[in-house]
DNA sequence: GTTAATAATGAAAAGGAATTCATTTTTCTT
DNA sequence: AAGAAAAATGAATTCCTTTTCATTATTAAC
């Protein structure tokens, strides 16, 4: 798993890193909210730890950053024992969880697993490459922002996402995506492909999705 | 919501049933564990309070067991502050979070709200009187034939879902419903919602919307 | 290299969703 | 009861999505 700890206790974070690395974990550490914003923007993380008072940017700032741009990643907020009212604040800016310093490393590992299982066990997203669909709120999101596309795009990514690495003909794209809509004798899947891959090559810069001719077209990830 | 909450104290009990139902929420108070999960046989609650300790089952032992009956209501343990390695357990046995004693009444309102929200938007269904709504698909359904709803109307139809029983303001409407595209100076609100309410009371028969003079719309399913 | 079949593209048209507008109705205060 | 504020309504307008169209590009067969 992906871990980012933003902490600017040093050796809070130092034991944090060793302990969770010892799981096998992959941890970035940063000290201060802003690299912790940024780090964000680049990395997807499958969860982030952030403490509550850190330089320049708050771990609750960060986290109310994090959700209003829509980013779900859990987050669990690392609080010192004084700051009872402000837990109220931090769950319904939309933490995931906090403790309460001091703590165990045991307490922290169950919790990181809580609402890392709750999170991906919601079956709520399609996560491939760099491209994670959110089925609820059909929006797309990359490490380098989110795409929009269209009712009908978002379809056609979602199918090709769900069988991604198999030929996929165009009479099996008007069962399935288009389904009682299609008009035969128009190149109606043509020009949403080229669409769709308009987008998707405007923010990942490589193509996705490929023609076999004759035959259909085949969605390759990598 | 429907609150069960399990707990052999009866100061605690009754304390957290007077301001839980102060907050209009209906209260059912068992003390001991088998009780609890009598209870949970026959009525469906929206959340659990169980204390750690409690006679014949423990609360721990209750949640083991409706976890392994499939049953995924929010559960909540209270739990003595010298039980930390215990918590760990807690977790891993599908609680959704604990509360160390002694807390705020606050703390733990803010932690019902927010696992009870993750509880709801985590399903892929909601369902609330006659209508049910598909979160992946966005179709609606009701005994009486799907509704066919535009994009809009879905979403503004599933704010109101999520927070019945609540007036809602139509700032808060801008803000959460269309988010940055809405333009102050229209009445787009006012005519979506009466669309919405046509489609409703066309199928279901009744008026689910109401409005409320000066502050907003309350959205009562019954 | 040529030809036919298939795919891609730029632009326009069609259709539906969302918003705006003008007016009417309802509600609350006085 | 009257007037102001808020809400609802019918219809039109605007905007966006989807499809259609004409043309160009690419691919495979010969």
């Amino acid at each position: 798993m992906e871990i980012l700890i933003a902490e600017d206790d040093e050796q809070i974070a130092n034991s944090l890193k060793k302990n969770l690395a010892e799981e096998g974990h992959h941890i970035m550490v940063v000290h201060d909210g802003q690299k912790a914003l940024r780090s964000t923007d680049s990395i997807l993380f499958d969860v982030i730890i952030l403490d509550w008072r850190m330089p320049k940017v708050t771990g609750v700032e960060v986290c109310k950053h994090l959700r209003n741009s829509g980013n779900k990643v859990p987050v669990i907020l690392l609080t010192a024992l004084s700051q009872v009212a402000n837990k109220v604040e931090a769950l319904q800016l939309g933490a995931d969880d906090y403790i309460t310093k001091p703590f165990s490393f045991d307490e922290l590992k169950a919790r990181i697993e809580a609402v890392v299982r709750r999170y991906q066990t919601n079956e709520k997203e399609l996560i491939v490459a760099n491209l994670k669909l959110d089925l609820l709120s059909r929006k797309v999101s990359t490490p380098f922002g989110e795409i929009s596309l269209t009712g009908k795009e978002y379809d056609l990514l979602k199918y090709f996402i769900l069988h991604k690495g198999s030929i996929i003909g165009k009479e099996e794209l008007t069962k399935s995506v288009w389904e009682l809509n299609y008009s035969s004798g128009t190149n109606v899947i043509e020009v949403t492909i080229k669409n769709l891959r308009e987008k998707l090559e405007e923010k990942l810069g490589k193509k996705l999705i490929k023609s076999v001719y004759g035959e259909g077209y085949i969605f390759i990830p990598e």
